[in-house]
DNA sequence: CGTCAAATCACCATATATGAGTGATTTGCC
DNA sequence: GGCAAATCACTCATATATGGTGATTTGACG
């Protein structure tokens, strides 16, 4: 190790770990990595197993993953790389779009998500966006992610009762909320007792759930 | 209106208003678009307000806009135009990277965001990002957002622990806890006095709040 | 000028949630 | 064998949430 630059300093061989259970993608992976300088490829795994087993000593910058493996799934094993290696760059290459394998591989820890119709030019060039201090999305998970942080702008709320439920949302008290609105608990009550009656609810988790289903908070 | 084609026609012209108070970057903005085929400018405002009156018979695909404004500011601007046309795609073009600006111009409804280092390229790309149905970022902005889902990988906290502040922080009961974890209310008493322990917390707020501050959901 | 929605505050009553203290069992791991 | 984790039980006092009813002020809109 003692010979061995980090990619942070500058021209550094870059050390990248590729986790994938198809060997002609993995092959394809390794090919473009190899063919330009700069990079090596310190790893090559089928499995979460079998690179949770050596990643220690690799030490890489980046780990290239996909999602569905055979064992241990993808987003457990960015959860348990990251615990091992916290510096690490993880970027997941895979088939699947929907919501609960992307926002999953993003809490584990993956700083990019590339969806399998990516040209080689596109795995490339986030990969080079990693380095860069990027976070390559494909355009359609990109959308989503933005999407996941957008409020109804036609929210049936006023806007003083979006502010009483953005903070139930964060698990304040109604003391908590009065103060901080520097209003008096009762207030807080009549506006809590305004959000339950516009949502159609009757107490706070319900009506916690709807915010979120309905993007008011 | 009636002999105006909709954006979303195959070969349609592409409406677009800026909302920027520097002249000049305003007049290079409509230059990078009006150079190329498919974009018409359809308005040109210094602020929010003055876009405002006219958005609603200008009805753009896509809006640019900066967020220091003379005026309403354009996180307030973006929730308003959204609110009237919540179909528009706004692009968000500003010199500020810090996370209120960002994280609230995303929730707003921003569909992308733009710092004013961007090239003219990026600034063309992103906006035909944008129609193919993408959410374009400078790099620094992607890794924040990207960042912002990311769990601490070391936390204190136990898997079962972490069960239940996730449901925590999402407003549920102890009951509504113990019944979707299976175990008795009790055991979720229990939990959760471990979790104020380590969190060196005494109560659901102060919890929620540090467990937030450092990720741990 | 009248009406209405929004925001504000008050008081009463009850049920539930919460937190603090203490103790105990089982399981699995090193 | 020791230890951490997860589980459950019981008690007690207080904080909090919810429901009901009513009232005032303000500003907007027609």
């Amino acid at each position: 190790m003692k010979n061995r630059i980090s990619a942070k300093d500058d021209g550094a061989t870059r050390l990248v770990t590729l986790i994938e259970d198809n060997v002609e993608l993995r092959t394809s992976y390794a090919l473009i990595l190899k063919g330009i300088g700069g990079y090596q490829i310190i790893g090559e795994y089928d499995s979460c197993e079998a690179a949770l087993k050596n990643i220690e000593k690799d030490i890489p910058d980046i780990v290239l993953i996909d999602l569905t493996l055979p064992g241990m799934n993808g987003i457990s094993g960015i959860m348990r790389i990251k615990k091992l290696i916290p510096a690490v760059r993880i970027v997941v290459i895979t088939v699947h779009d929907e919501p609960e394998f992307v926002f999953n591989a993003l809490c584990a820890g993956a700083i990019g998500y590339l969806t399998k119709d990516s040209t080689y030019e596109q795995i490339l060039s986030a990969i080079n966006e990693v380095f860069e201090g990027g976070a390559p999305m494909s355009a359609k998970i990109a959308s989503m992610v933005i999407k996941s942080f957008h409020v109804n702008p036609r929210s049936p709320l006023t806007e003083r009762e979006t502010d009483v439920l953005k903070q139930l949302a964060q698990g304040k008290t109604y003391d908590y909320i009065a103060d901080s609105l520097f209003i008096s608990k009762d207030t807080v009550k009549t506006h809590i007792r305004h959000i339950y009656e516009k949502l159609q609810v009757d107490n706070k988790s319900d009506a916690l759930i709807k915010a979120r289903k309905d993007s008011l908070v």
